[in-house]
DNA sequence: CAAAAAAATGAATCACGATTAAGAAAACAC
DNA sequence: GTGTTTTCTTAATCGTGATTCATTTTTTTG
């Protein structure tokens, strides 16, 4: 008898950057879950306890927050091939101020902590796959701070619209408001000067 | 005949994480140099490609570039065992926009990406070291981010200054101004008000 | 120790973007 | 397809923190 696994879109992301044989793509895909999501789906929500992690395969998730003023404060998107989870109560085990929610019709691959320490022993390319990946999640990190520090919000937006262009289709525009640091008013108001 | 290898601090950090024998300790004492700084030297300079990482095994470095107002703006500080680089022009191999310098006379351990890529197949726990500490650097940039986008500057200075007490002795007030990003006169007014 | 450089403070004015409060337009649901 | 919720826009006022410029204090160096 023969099976058939659906290639994941995780393994293939996870082969650009190191070698997995078939046995492994084996051992992860049976480590992992995929997860179907209508559009505004919680996958976290505040005052839990985050257990997963999630690569996003189809769609689009936000992370945010609920600052003093009561406002959504969304500190990062994960489109597909990224990876989103609230890594501070993850670690911890303490409850998250985060909520994760599908902005599309989404479909995520997801892994608990425990067995993702468990594929690390099983597979140990994971763990260079995860340090280049974490990498560049920090230098992107890293620049996003460079940004704020060193742009007006207007420049902000300029910016980040000429570089992701396909992106402010399919997100609302108060969601990149909320990302880029401001209100959706005065993203109404820049967009109203340059048409 | 016997060697004595004076026990580096990175090995020791190394070793909270991850087992290493003592040829590995070798292995990986033999790959890095220790730099003795004198305060305000410079371990990268605006342009130049950084072809290093550096591990603060004492005192106190700055990672910052000049904007457009041509202020400093910090966006990195790095004590005693974290690492400090611009790793977006370490892995791009472009010139870089940031300056590494000496806050305080200190001391560095320094490796090369290139050495570092060998010590990955030499020693391989490192890529596990390495993810961990990723992981840390995002997970704090992150809190960062939350923190710009949920404070006031204000509030951020006193937040900050009760997080870490100890560091606003160690660096003058108007690094750490840019380093939360406001000016120095605003950081005065602040502290005028409670003192 | 004196001179020079670096760092911190102070006050007055100004600008960017928040806030508030509407209303208009689009998207969604039944 | 029309009623409802969600999203986007417009305009007036307000506040935080930047800017500018000057002065004082501290630190560094010869």
């Amino acid at each position: 008898m023969q099976t058939f696994t659906m290639p994941l879109p995780l393994t293939d992301h996870i082969k650009k950057f190191v070698d997995l044989s078939a046995a492994d793509v084996d051992v992860i895909n049976a480590a992992v879950s995929v997860k179907t999501l209508k559009k505004k789906t919680f996958l976290l929500e505040p005052d839990h306890v985050c257990k997963e992690l999630y690569f996003v395969s189809k769609g689009c998730l936000r992370l945010y927050f609920i600052n003093k003023k009561l406002n959504e404060q969304i500190t990062q998107f994960a489109i597909e091939n990224w990876w989103i989870t609230d890594h501070d109560s993850l670690e911890s085990g303490k409850p998250s101020k985060y909520a994760i929610q599908a902005v599309e019709n989404s479909e995520v691959i997801s892994i608990t902590k425990t067995k993702l320490e468990e594929l690390f022993i099983a597979v140990p390319q994971l763990e260079r796959y995860f340090r280049i990946v974490q990498l560049r999640a920090f230098t992107a990190a890293q620049k996003r701070i460079e940004f704020i520090y060193s742009m007006t919000e207007e420049e902000r937006y300029w910016h980040f619209s000429s570089l992701f262009p396909g992106f402010l289709q399919r997100v609302p525009q108060y969601m990149l408001a909320s990302y880029l640091g401001f209100t959706p008013q005065f993203m109404s108001k820049i967009r109203a000067k340059k048409t």
